[in-house]
DNA sequence: CAACTAAATGGACTACAGTCCGTTTCGTGA
DNA sequence: TCACGAAACGGACTGTAGTCCATTTAGTTG
């Protein structure tokens, strides 16, 4: 029913709904059990009890399937940017939802570190082409015309957007700790939006 | 790489040293020739007529390959830095130097753009390691203490030099254009270092 | 110059991501 | 119920990065 409502034109077959379910399962399962990065795209083909080519053929790449595990809570956040509360949702001035943003991803980032680094690094480029990204690069795109209306905020957010990638987290962390990479960003958050108050240069 | 170069207590040997050279030469006619992401590390141990093990051996993986290839290149832009005229070497006040050294290092990246990503990414986390990171890393947490005495230098140069890296630079540049992004980074620069005056927070 | 040792060598080997394509299965329309 | 085309399947295959180790060689010492 609900497949049917979400219209896409061809629908899904129902051996590949039950193997995709499967795959998941199997790869949540091993990558919790073994770590992300010690779990090959054999085993999880094995795990799942499907061919390599199914599971290919179903998420493109291995960050295709880190992707797909990590669609729900991507969601998640976005609804809570989009229609959740402030200062995060609607509501407050663009440089509080700006911190609120980079404050929030920051959670879910740290909550997921290996599977977001794998889902942005196992392809070459596979960051930017992730539906996700277009997301928050367009959260923060508005966020930063609002507060500099002058300022080329497309061309800001991805420079914005840059340490929040999961190979720069993963990097610094064991230098700077998590607080300090988190208040990095934000006061780069903040200089660039221009504090809260400045308006356009 | 620097630590290959500078004197170490085991001389290198004659052997070695000879087919360094090969090696070298070899990858860089082949980069040139068929373009590096088309040039494979058998390939470059073929044309060098040199084993892989050598190969390995004296570059470690696929982006020592690439750093080595670029150390000349690297070390004249710190050599810029270190002493060359203002605003790039010492003299101008700090946000001038930092508008100067993304410039120039936009310069250099945009000219050897697909050996630098190959030396950032063949590697998780090879672009942190890399003794170049580290330079260009302390030459702006410099300035910015300077710029804002109070504030985590160190942590927001990381920031800083997250939007430089090769594969941000790489994705973004059919949908911005090299200005668009130098320009970007530069107000970006000049945002966290308080625009040139403000000083700290 | 010969013996000796530590360094260097090279290519077979492993592990893994991703592709290809002959075979199987699903869903549909008669 | 059956037949049939489209979609999905799975595993053999390819290309590549990186490792391992038996063999060779450079440099040193007497």
């Amino acid at each position: 029913m609900l497949e049917i409502l979400r219209g896409r034109p061809p629908r899904e077959r129902a051996d590949a709904a039950r193997n995709r379910e499967k795959v998941l399962a199997a790869a949540a399962r091993l990558f919790r059990d073994r770590g992300v990065d010690n779990v090959s795209m054999d085993a999880v083909a094995a795990e799942a009890g499907v061919g390599k080519g199914t599971l290919f053929r179903r998420f493109g790449d291995r960050s295709g399937l880190a992707a797909a595990l990590l669609d729900e809570r991507e969601r998640e956040l976005q609804e809570r940017i989009l229609s959740g509360p402030p200062p995060l949702g609607p509501g407050a001035p663009p440089a509080e939802r700006l911190a609120a943003f980079v404050d929030a991803y920051l959670d879910y980032l740290f909550d997921h570190l290996d599977l977001v680094r794998v889902s942005e690094t196992a392809a070459p480029g596979a960051r930017y082409r992730i539906g996700a990204y277009r997301f928050w690069h367009r959260h923060v795109a508005i966020l930063l015309a609002l507060a500099r209306p002058a300022a080329d905020a497309d061309c800001l957010a991805h420079a914005l957007l840059a340490p929040l990638g999961a190979e720069h987290v993963v990097a610094l962390r064991g230098e700077l700790g998590d607080e300090r990479i988190r208040e990095g960003v934000r006061e780069l958050a903040l200089s660039v939006a221009g504090r809260g108050r400045e308006g356009a240069g």
